[in-house]
RNA sequence: GGCUCCUUAGCUCAGUUGGUUAGAGCACGGGAAUCAUAAUCCCGGUGUCCCCAGUUCGAGUCUGGGAGGAGCCA
């Protein structure tokens, strides 16, 4: 078998300040499904998440609970720790800054983008504000109703004077543009890309990149004054999961450079402009792609603490369902958008597109095969154009998804799997083995034969989507649990006649109701 | 203020390098069928393709201007 190449994909690291909500769960879930699509298809896959646990706001915040910085970290983190088996994510790890291998990775990047002459000291003055982690100008404020001084978000603000250490990002601007050239899809979509080219050819200014007014962080090597940025600590988690500063480690070796950081549009930059600077610094290869998603509304309104309305993932899944929470997500929107939650848009799509559709699908043939068919696959007799124009399209169908999510087009990859199952519909319909089994059984046998196969490959590539269901499909197809991969979609490992089958049953409820439904 | 993207059927969106009667899903109405999770299948749209002007034999698709929305930056 030919060398599989190897698949690195990030998340974020999440911030421990915050509760996890669904804009979380859904960062997370496009990687996993990436993930699992990879693996399947022969990939050696690393997928890592985990938590970004330094700064003066988590320091604060641990002050004002009255606990040790840490202690207050390993509560929080443990709640997007949570969100793993909550949502059946696939992560290979889960890291957190706060670990030791993390602080001797952070250090070494600093001291390589050092060697190369990129950091140099010197003195930060601007008005500060700790919520959120920013410098602002003084034409950038505003006057709250006290009269003191507010950032553009309406944060408090303050003077602050300190000396600082600077990243010469400055001189990086013509290598960034020519890294970004080399490939139109480094930075996805498309209008992200535009967004980032314009901001790195209107002039990049040095960055600050050490602190001296807290102590909740990676202390710069060699002056233990100073503590990293803390973006510089944070995006180094990239490297400290497959064993930087070890270069020859084997995973190293094997993943980096990373083939996909997947991030909100709140914070490309720091991954689009600063993190490749960073690393070409360091003498390191930058990452393939960074793709920015959007945000989710939910009923049409941003969610916000004002507001309250943050979804937490538990409840989604309580009340749906852990695949349908896990289609609507990937299949609502056109990966990259903004898109909207609300309950109606839900129901609609777990009772269409999954209990109608593809769940009756499978239902309406694997009853007549129970019934009709001594509950053993089928014996095929000679195929006819009908049965090739399904089964073709079936078989090939991995190659179009396949293409959808080397780009991370997953609404895509679910929109053609699921013009099979119509496909698939509609000739249960053309064929009519209800009748046939009056007729003529034999050719039944063909037709709900096809139909089984075109099931295995539907389910098989809703793998990624729909793990749990489509693992129950396969089973009710006794297909093996290590003939799972794409290697036995078309014609490798086809459904034997004459095995026994399970009686069936429904893998995709329809919306049950609910007494609190508007 | 500069820049980017968006504006196509009630809703969510597709629409390749400009080319015949502009598409899909959902919702809605009618019909067929009855294997199946009250599921499936078929039929049904006179949509100012945001507006104006231009280029062209021909523009939803290109150019300029304008309106509305989202975003990046200053």
């Amino acid at each position: 078998m030919a060398e599989a190449k190897a698949y690195y994909i990030t998340t974020p690291i999440y911030y421990v300040n915050d509760k996890p909500h669904i804009g979380h769960a859904y960062t997370t879930l496009a990687c996993d499904v990436v993930a699992r699509f990879m693996r399947l298809d022969g990939r050696d896959v690393m997928f890592m998440t985990g938590t970004d646990e330094h700064g003066q706001k988590v320091e604060k915040s641990a002050q004002a609970a009255g606990v040790e910085p840490l202690a207050f970290c390993d509560g929080v983190s443990q709640n997007f720790r949570d969100l793993s088996p909550l949502l059946n994510f696939s992560n290979d790890g889960f890291i957190r800054t706060t670990e030791d291998r993390h602080t001797v990775a952070s250090q070494a990047i600093w001291r390589a983008m050092a060697d190369n002459g990129d950091i140099y000291l010197d003195s930060y003055a601007g008005w500060y504000s700790v919520r959120d982690e920013a410098y602002y100008a003084e034409d950038e404020l505003s006057d709250g109703a006290n009269g003191e001084k507010l950032s553009p978000f309406g944060a408090p603000v303050e003077w602050v004077e300190e000396p600082s250490y600077f990243f010469r990002l400055s001189q990086w601007q013509d290598r960034l543009l020519a890294y970004y050239d080399e490939d139109p899809g480094r930075i996805l979509p498309q209008s992200r890309r535009n967004e980032v080219i314009s901001f790195v050819k209107s002039g990049l200014r040095d960055l600050s990149i050490s602190r001296t007014s807290f102590k909740w962080g990676v202390p710069v090597p060699g002056d233990d004054a100073h503590i990293m940025y803390v973006w510089v600590d944070a995006l180094t988690n990239y490297l400290t999961a497959v064993g930087y500063p070890d270069t020859e480690a084997e995973d190293f070796k094997t993943y980096w450079p990373a083939d996909v950081h997947m991030v909100g549009k709140d914070i490309l930059r720091f991954h689009a402009v600063y993190w490749p600077a960073f690393l070409m610094s360091a003498g390191l290869a930058p990452p393939e792609r960074i793709f920015a998603h959007g945000w989710w509304t939910v009923e049409g309104q941003k969610m916000s603490k004002s507001l309250g309305n943050f979804i937490p993932p538990q409840d989604m899944v309580d009340k749906y369902g852990l695949d349908q929470t896990r289609y609507f997500m990937m299949r609502e929107l056109p990966f990259g958008n903004d898109g909207n939650f609300s309950h109606t848009a839900m129901v609609n799509r777990m009772n269409s597109d999954l209990a109608n559709d593809f769940g009756n699908l499978a239902q309406r043939v694997l009853s007549m095969i129970n019934k009709n068919c001594a509950a053993a696959v089928p014996a095929p007799g000679l195929l006819t154009v009908d049965d090739s124009a399904l089964l073709v399209p079936a078989r090939e169908l991995v190659d179009g998804i396949r293409a959808a999510i080397e780009e991370q087009a997953i609404h895509q990859a679910l929109a053609a799997l699921w013009d099979v199952v119509g496909e698939a519909n509609r000739y249960v319909d053309a064929q009519a083995p209800w009748a046939l089994k009056k007729t003529d059984p034999e050719r039944m046998a063909t037709v709900l034969y096809v139909l089984a196969e075109v099931i295995r490959h539907l389910a098989i590539l809703a793998q990624p989507v729909v793990p749990d269901a489509a693992a129950r499909l396969l089973d009710q197809l006794a297909v093996a649990e290590e003939q799972r991969s794409f290697a036995t979609l078309g014609e490798a490992a086809m459904l034997q006649p004459g095995t026994a089958l399970p009686k069936p049953q429904g893998v995709f409820p329809r919306y049950a109701g609910s007494e609190d439904d508007a």
